[in-house]
DNA sequence: AAATAGCTAATGGTCAGACCATCAGCAAAT
DNA sequence: ATTTGCTGATGGTCTGACCATTAGCTATTT
């Protein structure tokens, strides 16, 4: 043996890659997830009980549990005692999704108003497109519902919101749809939050009203580019209070 | 007592609403996001062992960990053996969720790139108005990679989705950011399948080189609108090969 | 003195068994 | 035909145990 001073260890890491340690409920989501894209497993369908599951995987219950408690955390899977454990029928998995995001990831307000006017006006371009009939009768109901409710403040913001969701609706895109309903809500907790005083409500309301008359003209003609800027003029306006206060934020 | 017939029961449903019941991981869930949330658990930290949280929270080892596991397949959480549990430091909550989102909900490849070209094209847009120079350099640096790469497809394509990302991280929103490279990623799945024979490399990778040096060139000049139609377009034509595959389908 | 090897306690990961609360389904009673 | 009560199935929870891995310390070697 030749006199190696073997002072350090051999370097061969460029051969050698981290082992993949996973966990047993991970690889549960995993194929379950991987079930339910595939449509093997579809909304409403009811899954074995637990367990026979665990003798289905070969895991102990409690591993079974973590993996099906983190699915219905998502929103994905039910649990109902008695009755077993179901996919969830809403489909709606990436609004779900969303929330937990928006939740947890502290974004700037400006950053979501920011998202938020992007997507109104570029979905009530494709609305003015798109909407059929039904859409924009619906629409106009919910105008008529603001109309209506010039004195409830409350419900005035009900119906507001009500109009704005019906527009990316009639977009039928439901990832649009989606983004929109999600950075929306996020925001109307701030909006609740700093706007809630009914003091400027009478000359707001009825300018608001105008803007949204506006807006329901444009898609009635489908004028596209009409209703985007009608769209992102009402979006600004109404958004113009809200930024002053909470500037001082 | 009047002769009441009793044949039906009293209906009082008006003032009685379903109970709500809570299941403890739930309650354990909320509670850590919510302390994650108000940023009092901090990315990095280290959360007390799991025995301790136990009592802490009052509840069983099996309950704790199923709220514990959610967390960590949705990426909030991460647990490693002999070490502890720490709050995931990457903080890019908001991206997590919506791969989840995007991978279950099972969603139409035509609503998809629409959303893309609405990101993609409003992103140049604000970031015709923000880019610093260091993001310009950086976007500019992105394309030459696209030329070095002309003759390697792959390279291309790498450079490709590098320049449109940092085109996004211009706009310094990052959830404009956020939604663009989850659209994006999502949508490679299908590009990378039905898009992968280089037959139309040569003359394709011209056109597009093109299209983005005139992206860079309006992004150069402030040129908002300029901006935006030339990403439009380019989408619009680099798009095009693709619908028709999928058109087949 | 420095590097290495080995030991120990802490910690997350997994399992098994038990008990409870709730629900569906069915049978008995009215 | 309706109500009542039973029973088994099922998800939810707790406990205690064992394993694999890790950090940190100690003893050994160089």
């Amino acid at each position: 043996m030749p006199p190696s001073p073997k002072k350090t260890a051999v370097e061969v890491s460029e051969s050698m890659r981290p082992v993949h340690r996973t966990s047993v409920s991970d690889d549960i989501v995993a194929q379950l997830t991987e079930l339910i894209a595939r449509n093997v497993l579809k909304p409403g369908d009811r899954l074995p009980p637990e367990r026979e599951l665990c003798k289905q995987f070969g895991v102990g219950r409690s591993s079974l549990r973590e993996a099906l408690r983190s699915l219905s955390v998502m929103g994905i899977l039910d649990g109902r005692v008695g009755e077993g454990t179901f996919v969830c029928d809403n489909s709606q998995y990436l609004e779900r999704a969303l929330q937990w995001g928006f939740r947890l990831d502290g974004k700037k307000l400006q950053d979501l108003s920011e998202t938020r006017l992007m997507l109104e006006s570029q979905n009530v371009l494709l609305a003015a497109e798109r909407a059929t009939e039904t859409d924009l009768e619906a629409i106009a109901e919910a105008l008529m519902g603001m109309e209506e409710a010039l004195q409830d403040w409350e419900r005035f913001l009900e119906n507001d919101l009500r109009f704005h969701l019906l527009i990316a609706k009639a977009t039928h895109n439901s990832i649009l749809y989606s983004l929109l309903e999600t950075t929306r809500n996020h925001l109307q907790e701030w909006i609740k939050g700093s706007l809630s005083e009914p003091s400027l409500a009478g000359p707001r309301a009825e300018l608001s009203l105008r803007e949204h008359h506006k807006i329901l003209a444009a898609l009635r003609q489908r004028d596209t580019e009409g209703a985007r800027l009608a769209m992102a003029a009402h979006i600004r306006s109404s958004g113009e209070d809200l930024q002053i206060q909470v500037g001082a934020d």
